[in-house]
DNA sequence: AGCACGCCGACT
DNA sequence: GTCGGCGTGCTC
C-alpha cells in the first residue's frame, strides 16, 4: 500500500511512501508523519498508488496519520497542484503555503483554551483610590495604605478591563497595544485575574469593534442597483464568469461585496473575498460579522496561528458560508464557492514575493473556473491586464461612475516644484501652497494627510570632499538615515544593517558629511516646524513595528487627536477617514524614475488612490500634488481622476514595448558570491534557452545586472523572458534549470512578475 | 529548507 | 593534533 506525499521542502516533488501494518489508510488529503532523510516531517497525502518503481528498500513507511478524513480538501489540494506548475514551484512548499501556519505537527486538537483577564475587586479599588488622587504629581511611591506604583498602561488596562466586567482575551488586549507582560504584572498583584476559557477562539469578540459604521438598510444608488442585479444574475447562472468591477473610490463597492455574497448565500453557496494586506481593517471585518454573524471568517495579519487554524477547521466543516482574508485565504477550505471577490484587484500585495510566487488574484481566477463560480475583481484603478481583459470582453466590466451621496471628488491642484526651488532655494520640502492649506486645516480643526512613499530622515549621506555616499557593505544600496537627534543611524532597508551616522567620511575621513534627500521623518519634523500647535504622526513601516500599534494610532486618528499624518502609502489605502479634508503628496515622483514597467501605473493607482482620500465624509476635500513632473501622464491623469485616458496612454507603451498585457514574463534571477560568477551562470541559462528560443516564441533578454545587483552580500544578475506562452516559457527555464542543479539552487524563477527590480 | 559529509585554516 | 568554516549533495 502506497501513497504519494507532498513534503515541505521546496523543489522538491512528491514522494512515495508505504504504509505499514497497524496504520489506516490516509485519505488523500490528510497529514501525515513521515521520515525524511535524517529527519520527521508532516507532509500531506496527495494519492495514492499500487505499486511503486523504486526499489522495496528505497520506500520508507509513514510514522502516523493525522487526520481520519482530508485536512486539505480535493479541491484545494488541485488548486495547490495548479499553482505550483504555473509559478513553477515545488509542489511541497506550495501544499505547505496552502496551509494555516503551524499545522504541522500535533494532532487536531478539540479544545482550545484563551487566557481571559478580568478586573479583580481589588483592581477596582485601586482604580477608585488612584482616582481619588491626583494622577501623576505626587500619587506616585507614596506609602499609603497602597502601593501606588499603578504606570499609566497598567492605570489604562484597568479603565478598560474596568468597562468590561466579563473580561477581555489577552490577544484583544495585545492588539490594543497592552503587552502580556503589562498584564502579568498586574495579575502578580491580584488586581486582575487570569483565567483560561475553553472557547473557540473568534479574533473579533464584540469588544474589538469600532464603532459599526454600516447602515445596511439604506438604500442604493441606482448604478449601484442595476450593478448588483447584473452580478446577481451572472452568479445565479453558476458558471465560470468574471466581472471587472470598475468604480471610483467612494462609490459604495463594499456594500454591492455584502449584498452579493448574501444573495449568493441564500442559493446555498459560500463566497470568499479578498482584500490587500493593509485594507482588513475591523471596520471591514464588523461589517461583515454584522450581515453574516458567526458564519463568517475573518482572517487578518493580527491572527494568532492557533486562532487560523481554529478558523481553518470552522472552514472545512461547513460552520462557516463567507471568508474574508488576505492573499492565502484563495486557499480557504470552503465547500460550494459561488462567489469570490478580489477587492482592489490590482493591488501588489496580492503578488507572493516568495516562493511560491503566486498571485492570489490570478489563483482566485483559476479557483473559479473550476468551481463554476463567479469572480467580480473590483477597483477604482484597474490593472493593465484586468481593464484589457474588460476591453477585449473576455471579463464583464461594470462601472460604477457616481460616488455615494454625489460627493464630488476632492479638488486637486498640482504644485511644480521647480518653481518652488526658484522661489524658496533647494530645499523646500512643503510648498507655499501646502503649508497654507495645512493651516487653513487647523484653523478649522479639520484633518489631513501628508504622503511620501519613502521612509526615514534622509535618503542618503554624502560626502563633500571625495563626493562618496554611505552605501551599505551588504547590499548596492545608499544608507537611509533614520531618527534624528541625538544618535541618528544609517540603516539598509533591504538587510536591516545599520551603523552610527559617522562625522567624518570613511572614505577620506574628510569632515564635510551632509544628508540628501528626504523620507517620512523628515517631513513629520518639517510640518511639525511649520505646524507649532498641531498634533503631529507619522504612519509608516518603522512607526508600527510593534504590533497593535498601527491599530491605536489609526484609531487615535480617527478620534481626532491627531491633527496631521504623514505616512507612505499606508496612510492611502482602505482607511476611510471622514474628517480628512486635505491630502498632501510631498512628492509624486518616487517611483515614476524607477526602471520598472509598472512605474506609471503604479504612480498613478497611488495618486488616483490617495486623492480619494480627501473629503470621504461632509465636507468637500482638496488634495495638493507636489512634482517635478507636472506634465506627465501618471500624475496629470491621476488628477484628473481619468482612468480611461490612463489606460489609452499607458496600453500605447505596454504594446510597443511588448510589455503585459500583450505578452507574458518570467523574471529570473541568479545569485552568486561574486559578480562575474553571477554573470556567467545567467549567460549559461540564456545560451541553454537559446535552443528552445526559435521554436519557443518567446524571447530572452539579457544576462544583465540586477537592478540591485548585489544584496546580503550575494551578486544578482536577471534575465528575462518574454512570450506569449507561458507554458512553453517555464518548461524551457525547467528544462535548462534541470542541467544545471546547482544553478538551480541559487535561481529564483519569477512568472508573471508584479515588478522586475 | 535542513542536515550530513567532506575537505581546508587557526587554536586549546 | 582538533574545532569549525560553508560548498555540495540528498531527501521516497
Amino acid at each position: 500500500l502506497f501513497i504519494r506525499v507532498a513534503v515541505p521542502v521546496p523543489q522538491l516533488g512528491l514522494l512515495t511512501y508505504r504504509v505499514p501494518e497497524g496504520l489506516p489508510r490516509p485519505a488523500v488529503g490528510a497529514r501525515v508523519v513521515v521520515p525524511l532523510g535524517p529527519r520527521i516531517v508532516t507532509g500531506i497525502v496527495i494519492g495514492d498508488e499500487t505499486a511503486s518503481e523504486l526499489s522495496d528498500g528505497a520506500v520508507k513507511p509513514i510514522r502516523d496519520v493525522l487526520d481520519e478524513e482530508a485536512f486539505v480538501p480535493a479541491d484545494v489540494i488541485a488548486l495547490a497542484a495548479w499553482t505550483a506548475e504555473y509559478y513553477a514551484a515545488g509542489v511541497g512548499e506550495t501544499v505547505t503555503a496552502v496551509l494555516p501556519p503551524k499545522t504541522r505537527g500535533s494532532r487536531v486538537d478539540a479544545h482550545k483554551t484563551l487566557r481571559v483577564a478580568a478586573i479583580t475587586a481589588a483592581g477596582l479599588g485601586a482604580l477608585d483610590a488612584k482616582r481619588g488622587t491626583t494622577p501623576f504629581s505626587e500619587g506616585g511611591a507614596k506609602k499609603g495604605s497602597y502601593p501606588f506604583s499603578l504606570t499609566a498602561k497598567q492605570l489604562a488596562v484597568l479603565e478598560l478591563l474596568a468597562g468590561t466586567p466579563a473580561g477581555l482575551p489577552t490577544p484583544v488586549l495585545a492588539a490594543r497595544g497592552f503587552a502580556a507582560d503589562t498584564i502579568a504584572r498586574l495579575a502578580r498583584q491580584a488586581l486582575v485575574s487570569l483565567r483560561q476559557d475553553r472557547v473557540n477562539r473568534d479574533p473579533f469578540t464584540p469588544q474589538t469593534f469600532e464603532a459599526p459604521p454600516a447602515d445596511l438598510d439604506r438604500r442604493l444608488t441606482a448604478e449601484q442597483t442595476s450593478a448588483l442585479e447584473r452580478l446577481s444574475s451572472l452568479a445565479g447562472t453558476r458558471e465560470f464568469r468574471v466581472a471587472l468591477l470598475h468604480g471610483v473610490t467612494g462609490s459604495g463597492k463594499t456594500e454591492i461585496y455584502l449584498r452579493l455574497a448574501a444573495a449568493v448565500r441564500s442559493g446555498g453557496r459560500t463566497a470568499l473575498m479578498l482584500v490587500p494586506e493593509i485594507a482588513l481593517t475591523p471596520a471591514v471585518a464588523s461589517l461583515f460579522r454584522q450581515t453574516f454573524g458567526e458564519r463568517v471568517a475573518v482572517q487578518h495579519s493580527g491572527l494568532s496561528d492557533g486562532e487560523r487554524h481554529d478558523q481553518w477547521q470552522r472552514i472545512r466543516h461547513g460552520d462557516i458560508d463567507v471568508v474574508v482574508g488576505t492573499r492565502s485565504a484563495v486557499f480557504a477550505p470552503l465547500n460550494r464557492i459561488g462567489l469570490l471577490i478580489v477587492d482592489e484587484e490590482h493591488d501588489a500585495s496580492y503578488k507572493q514575493e516568495e516562493s511560491p510566487r503566486y498571485n492570489g488574484r490570478d489563483v482566485a481566477i483559476v479557483r473559479a473556473q473550476h468551481a463554476g463560480a463567479l469572480v467580480v475583481l473590483g477597483s477604482a484603478t484597474p490593472s493593465m491586464e484586468s481593464y484589457y481583459n474588460a476591453v477585449s470582453g473576455k471579463y464583464e466590466r461594470i462601472v460604477l461612475e457616481r460616488r455615494v451621496l454625489d460627493r464630488p471628488l476632492a479638488a486637486v491642484t498640482i504644485v511644480d516644484m521647480r518653481e518652488e526651488y526658484a522661489a524658496a532655494g533647494p530645499d523646500v520640502i512643503v510648498s507655499r501652497a501646502l503649508t497654507a492649506a495645512l493651516e487653513r486645516r487647523l484653523e478649522r480643526g479639520e484633518q489631513s494627510l501628508v504622503l511620501l512613499n519613502r521612509r526615514g530622515f534622509a535618503t542618503a549621506v554624502f560626502c563633500r570632499q571625495c563626493a562618496g555616499t554611505l552605501e551599505c557593505p551588504n547590499c548596492s544600496v545608499s544608507l537611509v538615515v533614520h531618527g534624528e537627534g541625538s544618535a541618528p543611524r544609517a540603516r539598509c532597508h533591504y538587510c536591516n544593517y545599520s551603523v552610527r551616522v559617522p562625522t567624518k567620511c570613511p572614505l577620506c575621513a574628510g569632515p564635510y558629511l551632509e544628508q540628501t534627500g528626504f523620507g517620512t521623518e523628515r517631513v513629520e519634523a518639517e510640518v511639525k516646524r511649520i505646524c507649532p500647535g498641531a498634533r503631529v504622526a507619522r504612519l509608516d513601516r518603522d512607526a508600527v513595528r510593534r504590533k497593535g500599534s498601527l491599530d491605536a494610532l489609526l484609531s487615535r486618528f480617527r478620534d481626532g487627536a491627531i491633527d496631521v499624518l504623514v505616512g507612505t502609502q499606508m496612510i492611502a489605502k482602505g482607511h476611510d477617514f471622514p474628517r480628512v479634508t486635505l491630502v498632501g503628496v510631498i512628492s509624486a515622483d518616487v517611483g515614476l524614475g524607477l526602471a520598472d514597467f509598472r512605474a506609471s501605473e503604479r504612480t498613478f493607482q497611488l495618486l488616483t488612490q490617495v486623492a480619494g482620500r480627501a473629503g470621504r465624509g461632509e465636507q468637500s476635500g482638496e488634495a495638493i500634488v507636489q512634482t517635478l513632473y507636472p506634465t506627465h501622464y501618471s500624475v496629470q491623469l491621476a488628477c484628473r481622476q481619468d482612468y480611461p485616458a490612463f489606460y489609452e496612454r499607458e496600453v500605447h507603451f505596454r504594446r510597443t514595448m511588448r510589455y503585459p498585457p500583450f505578452v507574458s514574463m518570467v523574471n529570473v534571477v541568479v545569485r552568486a558570491r561574486t559578480f562575474a560568477g553571477a554573470m556567467d551562470d545567467a549567460a549559461d541559462l540564456v545560451q541553454r534557452l537559446g535552443q528552445a528560443e526559435a521554436e519557443g516564441g518567446f524571447r530572452v533578454l539579457g544576462p544583465a545586472p540586477a537592478p540591485l545587483g548585489k544584496l546580503r552580500g550575494e551578486y544578482r544578475a536577471q534575465l528575462l523572458v518574454k512570450g506569449t506562452s507561458r507554458k512553453r516559457m517555464r518548461e524551457a527555464l525547467m528544462s535548462a534549470l534541470a542541467e544545471r542543479p546547482d544553478l538551480a539552487r541559487r535561481t529564483v524563477v519569477d512568472v508573471d512578475p508584479i515588478s522586475v527590480l
